[in-house]
RNA sequence: GCCCACAUAGCUCAGAUGGUAGAGCACUCCCUUGGUAAGGGAGAGGUCACUGGUUCAAUUCCAGUUGUGGGCACCA
């Protein structure tokens, strides 16, 4: 009997017998059947060694496939479990899947895994690769499975074949002595791993990732199809880490952190001017898109966060306090119920929507301990934070108008790549499912209507509406999510928000809410690793020094730099009875993106020596000449009149 | 909050099987006025995170607490 198998190009080839992926391979070429790692068989993912016993499409998979890649990794996953079975017996094994750059295992065991385990773990790996153990696929009977899982003290894995379903054929990998439950496919054999692997980090993690659950012991690794790549993930990994901005909060001193106050920001000159750079940039651009600025409580009585719903949705990640007088008072973790309250304080009108309503407020959350990092997330910070009131009619062009405001925004940041995910209603959420149902409607067709690309987020809403997350993508192609829109149907009411329709009739308003920005806070830190500390002009807090050569010239220093003052450009004289080279590197390492400097020839010339931060090279300039150019700089790339 | 690790000068880090500590940079003073990423010298700077325990003696060993880092869980 003869098996016809058709190539991806169309060509097909007859075998006498069932050959398996490996002949297949094989027989197209020696350099195909040593990179070969699995084969797709109609559209199915098969082992190599399986044989093929009727006519077929296929499609080789090769370890520089991104499906041979993910096979690879789990590959090490497997390989990592045998050796850590191999070293310490008394583990059990949980699962062990192929992530983004690299792999993972959870593992049960008394004893806590220590870092000097990693290098003892990845040299047995690299035996077992050495061992060149022949990998093979076995299906078994579930209760047999289950069975001898129980047998072997691997409870874990008798509870992973009990949740699959019936229709499931349950597959087993053995490779040595080691097998482990799998869907699979597998290599051929676990020398075709190769070597380009390393542990990388020791975790804990939640069975089945609930924190209800034991806490197991996760060890990641990296895995990659040859040495060169793996060389590159490293590397990357290094300038990541180059870019953290904890460092540059340091090195540029603009912030600081201390027991005394976690989660929260000290921000030093440097840093606060830049937060004010931010606040004033967006101000102006709320201002122009029709926004109004209002200011309210940080603390305010139990019973408003009550009505809104906060207390009891998240009253326990609440800060809050008794006074004197017997009343709960809670610092705000959100702007929107003080906004409820300027909106309803006067009668409003039909005609007096839609009222964006925007505040820089300052929300504490107590977030949990384990959850702060730098700027990042943090226990207090500042939205830029609005609420636009409007009817339901308006939801769709209110929603547009917040995106076009966010693009435009974004891009004046250098964040050109955004994408947006579509949030739908979270399990724990207040209100009746009709409400959700409108509010979800309505803010679909409002991302429709924007014409933007987006992706489903199911379940992660907030528990007052559906949301909009947008998400921007770095200069080294991490993501970040920033912006927000949450259409809500449910705090006006809650909170009696009401207005006056056309018909005379009162109505209850909807609310958008959004933030462009997000948290100033955590922006700053991704402006800061985005751009590796070397903000833009327009940004910098430390815009221009103007160093001097020799005391000489002290003088017309501090004048070239009042003059640049005056005209608002952010200016230090550095006066100091240092060498010009000194100078450079102390502010070159500061990220100042201009040094001015002057000797006796600018004094005498009225010019400047300008040297751009990042380069080398030297521009003389008539000082006049270079204030107007300056000046031209320091506006935002799109300004805004005000 | 959970797991693991870490906490020494303003910063970056060294250090001792237990006898109260050291470098570089930064800081102060002196010399040097030098043309684009560190000129030279001197000085000052520490409750070795905090609280207990063991010990003749603890920064070092043990326990707890706090904070930080990497994950997990959480993120209105």
């Amino acid at each position: 009997m003869s098996v016809t198998i058709s190539f991806p190009d169309g060509k097909s080839k007859d075998f006498i017998q069932a050959p398996t992926g490996q002949d297949i391979a094989d027989a197209i070429s020696t350099s195909l059947g040593r990179n070969a790692v699995a084969i797709r068989v109609n559209g199915r993912m098969w082992d190599l060694q399986r044989p093929i016993d009727a006519d077929a499409n296929i499609e080789i998979i090769t370890r520089n496939d991104d499906e041979g890649i993910e096979l690879l990794r789990h590959d090490a996953a497997h390989v990592m479990a045998e050796a850590v079975k191999e070293l310490y017996p008394d583990t059990q094994v949980t699962i062990g899947p192929a992530i983004e750059h690299g792999f993972y295992y959870d593992f049960a065991r008394a004893e806590p895994f220590v870092p000097e385990d990693l290098d003892r773990i990845e040299q047995r790996m690299r035996e077992i690769v050495d061992r060149d153990e022949p990998i093979s696929r076995e299906v078994w009977d579930r209760q047999e499975a289950i069975n001898f899982y129980r047998q072997i003290g691997e409870e874990y894995k008798a509870q992973i074949i009990e949740d699959i379903d019936a229709g499931e054929p349950i597959t087993l990998y053995r490779q040595g002595n080691f097998v482990d439950l799998c869907r699979g496919p597998h290599l051929p054999s676990t020398g075709r791993l190769g070597k380009a692997f390393k542990l990388t980090k020791l975790a804990g993690a939640y069975w089945r990732g609930d924190s209800r659950n034991a806490m197991l012991q996760r060890i990641y690794g990296t895995a990659w199809p040859d040495a060169k790549q793996l060389k590159a993930y490293l590397t990357q990994l290094e300038e990541a880490e180059k870019r953290d901005h904890r460092k540059f909060g340091k090195q540029m001193d603009l912030f600081h952190f201390q027991e005394e106050a976690p989660g929260a920001v000290f921000w030093h000159a440097k840093g606060w001017t830049l937060f004010q750079t931010l606040v004033n940039y967006m101000r102006r651009k709320q201002n122009a898109a029709g926004y109004i600025e209002v200011n309210t409580p940080e603390l305010m009585d139990r019973s408003l966060w009550e009505a809104s719903g906060h207390w009891q949705t998240f009253g326990e990640n609440m800060f809050h306090m008794e006074t004197a007088d017997d009343r709960t008072l809670a610092i705000k973790p959100m702007n929107c119920p003080g906004h409820v309250q300027v909106f309803k304080h006067d009668l409003r009108s039909y005609r007096d929507l839609p009222m964006r309503i925007s505040e820089f407020g300052k929300v504490h959350r107590y977030e949990p301990s384990g959850a702060l990092h730098g700027l990042m997330r943090v226990r207090a910070f500042t939205q830029d934070d609005a609420h636009v009131f409007c009817t339901e009619q308006q939801i769709t062009e209110e929603s547009k108008h917040v995106c076009d405001l966010l693009l435009g925004i974004y891009r004046d940041f250098g964040f050109d790549d955004i994408h947006i995910k579509y949030a739908d209603r979270p399990t724990n959420r207040v209100g009746s499912d009709a409400v959700w149902d409108a509010s979800e409607k309505a803010l679909l067709q409002a991302v429709e209507a924007t014409g933007l690309q987006y992706s489903l987020n199911p379940g992660e809403g907030a528990f007052y509406g559906p949301k909009l997350e947008f998400v921007l993508r770095d200069a080294i192609g991490r993501d970040w999510q920033c912006g927000t829109l949450q259409v809500d149907l449910n705090l006006p009411a809650r909170l009696g928000a009401q207005y006056i329709g056309e018909d005379g009739q009162k109505h209850t308003p909807v609310m958008l809410h959004r933030a462009l920005f997000g948290s100033l806070e955590r922006f700053i830190g991704i402006l800061l690793e985005h751009y590796a500390g070397a903000l833009p002009f327009w940004l910098s807090p430390m815009q221009i020094v103007v160093a001097t050569v020799v005391s000489d010239a002290d003088a017309y220093a501090e004048q070239v730099a009042h003059m640049l003052q005056a005209k608002g450009i952010k200016v230090e004289a550095d006066l100091r009875n240092e060498k010009i080279s000194y100078k450079v590197r102390e502010h070159s390492l500061q990220k100042v993106p201009i040094i001015l400097v002057v000797g006796r020839r600018e004094a005498e010339d009225r010019t400047v020596t300008m040297r751009r931060l990042g380069s080398k090279q030297q521009e003389n300039l008539a000082l006049n000449e270079a204030v107007t150019r300056f000046v031209a700089d320091n506006l935002s790339p799109t300004p805004v009149a005000n």
